[in-house]
DNA sequence: ATGATTAAGTACCAATCGGTATTTTATTTG
DNA sequence: CAAATAAAATACCGATTGGTACTTAATCAT
């Protein structure tokens, strides 16, 4: 195929590589020697493969969005199922991958969200756009149930699809503060309690 | 008073202001030459009257937890309020604290535990082990009002402990998401809505 | 005034930072 | 086999990192 010299290492895991490393030490925590260490792909074929250390962190955390947020908010924003149905089996898919002992610990976004201003801008704002997508794809399934009446009536659905944002990004927060999945599944049990059972048709 | 030669700078403030440089910036996004242009302390200064940049980080997140989360935490074990109150309360002073625009944005705490494992394991456990007394006194405050009738009867205190400790961290990272204070309150109206109202004597 | 004391200020250290120019090695094509 | 190609590998760049030795300046006690 390729005609010069082959390729010790597949870019695409480099990349996955380096999305695990930054997840785990973050932007200024993670050197370039760092990510050849970790990559095998020696510096200067980080360079022309990727651009600079800006640039494969921010292919870093697209891959992690498209990986780890994206998929699962189509899911959520079709499925036929009750909307209390949807939002717990989204809470507990994020809780279960936030503890996989096979990921970093934690949740990648949340750390973009809180490293602050030394990172680069794009990295913040890429991540707040992401945040903001997904509040808005809650509010429109809650605008949905409610249509349907599969919300209890005069339920705020802005307010709810803000709490639902918040609900998934503590979850991030508290596995690094070193909750396990048991803790996670009580905090979401709670949480629940803002999507109350909708009253059948009046009894007695 | 003293013999030498006078201060230039009062050390409190300088470890006010470093406090906030690390609030803002993170650990390994502060380098000691941000710090000596943020607080007006020379290097040498830094260094014999903190050790090194770990020491000086470490005092700055005791000093946080210090100004900005002990001492609510006394009001709200010893309050005589209703539990639902006393959280209200809790969660909309951090709210307003959070997005004060006298201090950094979002929850230095929430930054620490975050950061990564960049960052000294000492800070790591030192955040961990607040949010875990956090959540004790939580679980206490709960207890009591369980005891007092103040919470609905068959009330899981060890969850609504949980989830209102990662409720407040939620805060936090809300905030660095671009939220206002407007959309923390929506946030936590809902959050409320896992304190009911206690039924009064059976009607009817 | 003269030491003693204490902090400010300057200059510097080796190590590491992000990034690049250049050379070497392995392959495909002719 | 030789030319062309493309990636690996080495070596290096100036700047910045955390940290320190040393000098200078300003105060108090004698």
């Amino acid at each position: 195929m390729g005609r010069g010299r082959p390729r010790k290492t597949d870019p695409d895991m480099v990349l996955e590589e380096a999305m695990k490393l930054f997840w785990k030490q973050g932007f200024s925590g993670t050197s370039m020697s760092d990510l050849v260490a970790a990559t095998g792909m020696v510096k200067p074929g980080l360079y022309s493969n990727f651009g600079d250390k800006e640039a494969l962190y921010k292919l870093a955390l697209e891959r992690y969005i498209r990986d780890f947020g994206a998929a699962w908010l189509e899911e959520l924003i079709h499925s036929p199922k009750p909307v209390s149905v949807c939002f717990r089996q989204f809470l507990e898919a994020a809780a279960s991958m936030l503890v996989d002992k096979s990921n970093p610990e934690g949740c990648f976004l949340v750390n973009c969200l809180t490293e602050g201003t030394v990172q680069p801008a794009e990295i913040v704002s890429l991540s707040q756009t992401f945040v903001a997508k997904r509040r808005t794809a809650f509010a429109l399934r809650f605008e949905r149930a409610e249509q349907q009446g599969d919300l209890l009536p005069g339920s705020d659905t802005e307010a709810l699809a803000d709490f639902f944002s918040g609900q998934i990004l503590s979850l991030g927060v508290l596995c690094r503060a070193g909750a396990n999945i048991t803790v996670l599944h009580r905090v979401i049990d709670v949480a629940m309690m803002a999507l109350p059972p909708i009253p059948t048709a009046a009894q007695g």
